[in-house]
Formats: structure tokens, sequence, C-alpha cells
DNA sequence: TTGTACGCGTTATCAC
DNA sequence: GTGATAACGCGTACAA
């Protein structure tokens, strides 16, 4: 005889009653006389049943209790972003109130043999970013009906979106550097697409990071010709390397740098340090995000502190409505201004 | 008519051919000549069928293709430590390659409505850390002969465990310092327990987190009488209170600090500043990971280094070898004493 | 309050 | 290369 594992009807049998009434005693969801209730358990515990099997219930129930949270990049460096985790953990808040758990994807080639949208058992998938191979799978999981929200990204008029007014908040810090007075303003940039390398944009209209074009939009609308200098992620590291470039002609220097992450900015205070200039009264630097960025004291930056953890949460609160049946609007969120001791008016 | 969602049967049917034909040609297991899979396909595509449900397929085949990872912390929390993300970049590698995908789970409370280990459809579970109320639900995963694995923690003695030499690296470790003369040792540990806040520890016995318990264990080896404070977490903020503390009274103040962690340690050097102490001349400050600590240059830690995505890396290893009927044994990954400009002789 | 009957959507197996 | 059959283990109308 193989040695299989009970099940619900096993257990049923053992005590003498319908499979239904059994099920019933684990689910809760209809009054089970005492007498009944203790000899379901008993059965169960002495046939060594642990209760309901997850993956038959949630076939029964439509339901598996779990969204993916699709990364495009590496997640261990998805995790190096203090933004993503506070996000995550706004996202993770509000998921759990409804009872479900958060599967980490990663936007990849289908080919791999990695889980994927499609084969793995989600209600609802988040995007964190949206960019090029998730397109495919994005249209399999919308076409079965399964709830999708991005964050900071664009996954096509009818998906969702929470994000920011990444443009407005950069301009208003733009506008803020340049009423103290800076002209010769460099821009510190993030990508400008997955797997880019750090270097100069030369052409704004490529830029595939909607979170990077539209903050150096808004840069833009008050420096239209600052010389932006793009990242190859938001570390402390890149914006070092940035900021080496930036101040490596002493003569060409900017007296003020926009950094479109706290981290870029980080490095870039780092690397004015480096080149004997002082911060602020030799260039200002700005940040974005409004972490607290460890080691950075007593410097406190100049940013646009944004919600972060509440992003996490409406995307959470989105799904929530669209697996009710509702619909989910987009959502903006605003950035707030924070003025740390980075920035003064040029020398 | 009901509009529900085209099936595979549904997609034989139009396509004339055998509802195990259709799957077939879905899942590839097995060769189907080209005009049946062409007919199959276009039916698919006509009914807009997009593939084998997840559910269904993860009821029959019994997998779902998700590991479960558990912490006993908040994940916001467990995310801002280098060495968990380290290690979960390690553990969604090896994962990946068996085609699976992580879900994230928190130790917690059985009545709450989050999802738990005993409710998710996981096919394998990671503990991180093992700590008291997971015990229970542990138990019933177990019976159900889902494969677990512990990294650093205690989840039983069938549970395989992945950990460090963590007593012998703090004892090598505190020998280093004693080599160089200190005799003055103070400690800053890591929590006690979870929900623990900062304080002294009055009882060696009542560390009920392992890490804890054995990096003290080594240092007590070597300086049997070095008081010890425990942190609420492995925080440069912590280590700067810790600090604060430890640097309080001038004239009882250790020569050397031992924390166990780098972060621990790069909040105690800061202190050491704070209160106007020269490191490493006067007061000598280890550390434990062996990660980049950002914003602590031009420190170097000493400290021994932890092989921490090896270890993620290994968990995969593990279940995936359970997975297969195999057995996993435990394994216990050996520190590297990496000298760094944070530690020198006495004054 | 309990039991009957059926369906959830797929895939393994084996015979053809 | 293709098809028939039988699970997989459970939830839930509906009837009793």
């Amino acid at each position: 005889m193989s040695t299989r594992r009970a099940t619900i009807s096993d257990v049923a049998r053992e005590a003498g009653v319908s499979p239904s009434t059994a099920s019933v005693v684990f689910s809760g969801k209809t009054p089970v006389s005492d007498a009944t209730r203790r000899r379901v358990l008993e059965a169960a515990e002495s046939l060594g049943y642990t209760g309901p099997d997850p993956r038959a219930a949630s076939l029964r129930r439509g339901r598996s209790g779990i969204v993916a949270v699709v990364f495009e990049e590496h997640l261990g460096r998805a995790f190096q972003d203090p933004v993503k985790i506070l996000m995550m953990d706004g996202l993770t808040e509000s998921v759990a109130g409804m009872g479900a758990g958060l599967l980490l994807l990663r936007d990849q080639d289908p080919e791999s043999s990695a889980p994927s949208l499609t084969t793995a058992p989600v209600d609802a998938a988040v995007l964190v970013g949206c960019s090029g191979m998730l397109r495919e799978s994005l249209a399999v999981v919308r076409a079965r009906g399964i709830p999708v929200v991005v964050i900071e990204g664009d996954a096509g008029d009818d998906v969702p979106r929470i994000g920011l007014d990444n443009r407005e908040a950069q301009r208003q810090m733009a506008s803020h550097v340049r009423s103290l007075g800076h002209e010769r303003v460099a821009i510190v940039a993030l990508p400008v697409r997955t797997g880019w390398e750090r270097g100069w944009i030369d052409d704004d209209e490529r830029i595939a990071v909607d979170v990077t074009r539209n903050r150096l939009l808004g840069a833009r609308d008050v420096f239209p010709h600052a010389p932006a200098f793009a990242a190859a992620g938001s570390f402390i590291d890149e914006g070092l390397a940035a900021g080496r470039v930036l101040f490596a002609d002493p003569a060409a220097r900017p007296t003020a740098v926009l950094a479109q992450s706290d981290l870029l900015a980080a490095g870039v205070v780092r690397a004015a340090e480096e080149a004997g200039l002082r911060v602020p009264e030799d260039v200002s630097v700005t940040g974005f995000d409004g972490i607290v960025v460890d080691g950075l004291a007593p410097y406190e930056l100049t940013t646009m502190w944004q919600p972060s953890a509440d992003k996490g949460r409406a995307a959470g609160e989105a799904i929530v409505a669209m697996l009710q049946g509702g619909e989910a609007a987009s959502i903006r969120f605003t950035c707030t201004f924070r003025e740390g001791n980075t920035t003064a008016p040029p020398a």
C-alpha cells in the first residue's frame, strides 16, 4: 500500500461525518456542533492530517493569496534601494491586511527556467517599473483577469499607476537652486535604461526610464541646457563616480548639482569633499527621496521628500479594490521640499 | 450563458483534439506534430485561452514552484540588514535555478489574517532565524512533508541548518584584540530576543537569539567578564547609542569594543568620535560580517567576514536536494578574519 | 446542523 | 503522435 497523505475525506470517514462537514470544521464558515468538531479534530489528529492542502484550496477558491511583486532588476539591487524597501514595507502591510503574501519575481527572459508571472499562481501583480520584456507576460496576465498595478512606470493606459509628481517636484527643486542664484548647474541622473552604464546623456529623447526622464524634464524646465550625467544605479558610489567627473575640470565645474536621488547626492557630496570643495559654500548639492542617508552627517541634504511607503500601501489598496471587482484609479503622490544644509548661494 | 473563462478542454474541443493533447502542446513534455500544435494554438487564440491555470497545474503536479522565506521580524527591518540582503540574493539565485520563486512571509500570530506557512501553497520553506511562534506552524508544515531549512537558527535537530562558526569566529577576533594588549574590553551585542529594547545583558543564559549567544560566548572565551550591552537591532544608530553608553564615563571606558556586527561597529566608531576619542589610538573597535559600510571611510573595520550569499545559496541547494527526495546536511560556514584600521594596541 | 453530488482545470499514465 | 481515463483535494450549492 502506498503511504499517501490523509485527505479531508479520510478524516471525515474516520470521524464518521461527511467531507463537507469536515471541511466546514476547518474553514469555520458554518457553525458546527461542538461534539462534531471535536470528533473531526480527533480524527485529524489520529490520521496526522494537518489541515486543507493549500494547493487544492486555492484551485477551488480561485484565489491563492499571493500577490506578485515584479522588479525589473536584480533583486539584490532592488533591496539596496531604501526607497524600494520603504515601498515594499507599505505594500506588505496593505497586502497582509487582505490575507495575502508577496511573491518576489523578476522581469526576465521568458525562456529562463525561473518562475514568471505566467506560471506562478498569483491573484494579482504589482510591477515596480515596467520595462520591455515584461510587456508580453503582462498581456497574458491581464487576459486572465488578474489585477495589475504599476509603481513608477507605464504599463499602458488601462493599468493603474502609482507614481509621483516627479517633473513638478524636480522643477520645484531646480527653481529653488536658481533662486539662490546658480546658473552653472549639472544634473546627476538615475539610469537611462536597464543595463545602462554610467555616462553623459546625449539625447533626452532616448530615456527609457520614466522616473529618470520626468525628473530630467523638471530640471530642464528651469535649466534647459544643464549637462546631465546618468549613473548606473542609485548608489552612493555611483554618485561619487559621477561627482568626480563633474568636478574633474576646475574651470568648468558647476556651482550646483541636482542629483536625482539622495544616494547619488550623498556620493556627489563625497566627491566634492574629495576635490577639496566645500558644500554648500563652493558647490550646492540637492537630492531626491528624503531618505535618511547613513554616514552623511553632519550634512543634511536639501531634497524632495517622497511618500515611499504610501506608494506601496496605495498599490496594495488598489489591488484589494480590483480583486473585489472594483476599479482602481491611478494616483500621483506629491513630493515635499525639504531644505537641508547642502545648498547655498554660489560663492 | 455565463461568461466563464476558456479552459484547456474548451480549447481541445475547438481544435478537435483531446484535452491531454492540448495539455501537451502547452507543457511541451511530449512531442506533438506541427499540424496539431498549430490547430491547438489557433483554437487557444480564438478562445482567448492564455495557457494552463497555475492553480490547477500546481494541484495536479503537487508543486507550486514557490518557496517561502520566513523572517522573524518586520520585513522592512530585515531588508535593512545588508547581510540578509546578500543572503536573499544567494537564495533567489539558487531557487530560481529550480524554477521557483520566493514568497515573503513573517513569523507571526497564527490568528492574524496574514498568510502563513500553513495556508500558503509552498513547496518548501527557509526560516531566517527561528523564534517562538514559528515552532507551531513548523510542526504542521513538516508533517506535510514540506522541506524546511533554517538559516542562523535552531528549529530542532531534524531541520538542516545553515550557519556560521559564530563562536569560533568571535573568539578569534577577541584573541586578536587581546593579543594587541587590551584588557578593558566591552561588547556591543545584537538583540537578545525579538522585541528586545537596548540595554545591558545581565544574564548570559537568557539569550534567545542563537547568533547573539554564540558570538557572546566566543568573546567570553577570551574575556569572561567583559560587560555586554545589547542593541535593539543591527543598525549604525544602535551602535551609536550603545557607544554613547560605553563612553559615557571617561574613567571606566573600555580600550576596545567588540561589536557583533559591522553596522553596530560603525556606530560605535561614530560614538567614539563624538566623545573625542580617536579610533584606533584611544579605542579599538571590531565588527562582524565583512560588509561594506557606506559612509565609514576612511575607516575600514577590523572584522570577521562571513559568506552571506553562500549561506543563501546553500539553503537553496539544500531545498533542491530535499525536494528531490534526498537528505540535506547542516552546513557551518567559516568566517575569515580581516584586519582594517580600527584596531591597535591600547595607548 | 449534516450529507450528497459535483465541479474546479489540469496532467500522468498507459494503451493505441 | 494521440486519446481515454482517472485522479489531484477541496468547497459549496442544495437538499434533507
